[in-house]
DNA sequence: CGGGAATGCTCCGTGTACTGACGATTCTTT
DNA sequence: AAAGAATCGTCAGTACACGGAGCATTCCCG
């Protein structure tokens, strides 16, 4: 009798967008290829010989995802992971040639893939759809990290 | 050289968004119930003898996902799973006197997580966000239903 | 310099989330 | 009534996502 309506509660929506925006992006970006990994792939083009830990914190991904996350990476060539020879508990990660053309072509794609998922907004919606989103992560990330 | 602002793509941030409040649910509301084991009990208080695939539907789970999630609920005794007399391809679900009582200590400490969640926005904000989100979802699923 | 603390990674266990293949049941159509 | 189609659920495989335990390495302090 004290069902609640979960159309008004922020988790189930967030929950909601974001599996909508995977299967978008299966569908329109890579089927081989996650929003996550390209995640990875992206920091690795901005930032090479990144070490996981660091990668993570970027990414906002654990130790164990970004291993998991990598480790597929790795098989499929698209970048190297070394053993740190100045300091032997890190990996360092720098993408191969394929890497970064695979990169590439996703960059071009999500874009396209980024107006189809906002299409039902105008402008100046999708600015503020982003920014309250990045107000709410930016303010619940805090609480985690001081911790 | 090409590396995109991760800061600006709707899927990074529905990622974290949705990250968020997983981790802010656990500590607020229930480290054994997750989030959408609430909304599976949720619906079975409004609507009991419910199939898998009807639910499924409500909370936005594929029937693979429905048949974990409940697993999980009967296993710790909080619903009932029972072939269907009348249909003997459903499972007919109804929660337990204990899952009806754990759905109601659930759904008041998650009113309080709510109001913390989206503490860093005005009241205005809130509704603009809850609403933008769930207009994008919802074309997004529309996309998904029509195949 | 040497020993304890801190750090980076791996491994394990659990929980979402989806697809494809399959089996059982029911429905439809003739 | 029987063949074929549609439906519901299970199972296997893959991928995120997290915490805890454990290991190797490095850092820091006395």
């Amino acid at each position: 009798m004290a069902a609640v309506d979960l159309g008004a509660h922020p988790g189930h929506l967030a929950r909601r967008l974001q599996q909508a925006h995977t299967l978008l992006w299966s569908t329109l970006v890579s089927e081989e290829t996650t929003s996550p990994q390209f995640a990875v792939l992206n920091t690795l083009v901005e930032t090479p010989d990144i070490d996981q830990r660091t990668l993570g914190e970027r990414v906002r991904l654990d130790r164990s995802t970004v291993a998991d996350v990598v480790a597929r990476l790795a098989r499929r060539g698209l970048l190297e992971r070394v053993r740190d020879p100045l300091d032997g508990r890190r990996n360092v990660l720098r993408l191969t040639m394929e890497g970064a053309g695979v990169h590439r072509g996703l960059a071009a794609r999500t874009e396209a893939m980024n107006e189809v998922f906002l299409a039902p907004l105008e402008q100046a919606e999708r600015e503020a759809l982003l920014g309250l989103i990045a107000r709410v992560a930016d303010a619940a990330e805090k609480v985690r990290d001081r911790r």
